[in-house]
DNA sequence: CTGTGTTAC
DNA sequence: GTAACACAG
């Protein structure tokens, strides 16, 4: 055998090889993706994630979320704030993307283009600043819905930073967040993503033997009331949604504290 | 903190 | 598309 022929084997060899090697890296990725949203994490606890009404939930590393194709957007979005997930690193905004995990096709953040909506977070960044994976995470356009912006900048946003405040003080919370949808709302975009009339947030510390549960319904628009007048029962905002917030609780803990809308045990 | 829009490559 | 910058509640 010349030395000739011995090179022209070995190229072949490496070109296949190479070739093969990358064929079969991209089926990985393929798989990874096809796999991607369907394992709880651990930031996630299951024992606190509500019931689905869409049959479609997704669970990322920090938060998880039941998606209605529908509104194209999710109707809860739920996490667990502990007190060490609490950060200052301040990260560059990054751009949002199509949640690939969401099987039906996550919302595109065009249809928020110049809708005069905001992108409003479920999922705060603010709340997953404990890594750069975890705070770009919360970029997806499954965590998101349409917000005036007047009303994300303002009670919003209060209440955003009062539940990071409660998660410090408490030792963590856990979260459900997500806007109230319906039929007949208005939409925005090519894909029709629906804007919410009202949103709520739940906020459980379920850190001692003795859990106590706070439920917010706010109306889409701006209030300078104090937070407190937005409290209501879990009761109410499940009527509203359909959704049961704390299935796995023990049923006489969770009759007890769903159907409370008394506040006097959280600090505001 | 929560965000948007414009400009330039 | 991406990056830098200005702007607003």
């Amino acid at each position: 055998m010349t030395n000739r022929t011995v090179y022209s084997i070995l190229a072949i060899v490496l070109v296949f090889g190479v070739y093969g090697y990358e064929f079969f890296l991209n089926k990985k990725e393929e798989q990874a993706i096809v796999d991607s949203g369907r394992e709880i994490k651990t930031p996630t606890v299951a024992f606190f994630l509500p019931t689905s009404t869409t049959g479609q939930v997704v669970h990322h590393q920090g938060y998880s979320l039941s998606y209605s194709e529908s509104h194209e957007q999710a109707e809860w979005v739920a996490y667990e704030l502990k007190k060490e997930h609490l950060s200052q690193t301040n990260f560059e905004r990054p751009y949002f993307e199509i949640d690939k995990a969401v099987k039906t096709g996550a919302a595109n953040w065009r249809n928020y283009k110049n809708s005069g909506y905001d992108r409003g977070h479920l999922c705060p960044a603010a709340d997953r600043r404990y890594s750069k994976e975890a705070h770009d995470e919360t970029f997806l356009t499954s965590n998101i819905s349409p917000q005036n912006h007047d009303f994300n900048s303002g009670i919003w946003n209060t209440l955003e930073q009062k539940t990071r405040y409660w998660a410090s003080k408490y030792n963590g919370v856990f979260v459900v967040t997500g806007g109230v949808l319906g039929r007949n709302l208005k939409t925005i975009g090519s894909e029709k993503v629906a804007v919410p009339n009202q949103f709520y947030k739940i906020i459980l510390d379920y850190n001692d033997g003795n859990p106590k549960v706070l439920a917010f319904l706010m109306p889409h628009v701006n209030s300078i009331k104090p937070l407190y007048e937005f409290v209501v029962s879990v009761d109410t905002v499940e009527e509203l949604t359909g959704i049961d917030f704390f299935p796995e609780l023990e049923d006489a803990i969770e009759t007890r504290i769903e159907a409370l809308s008394d506040y006097r045990k959280w600090r505001f």
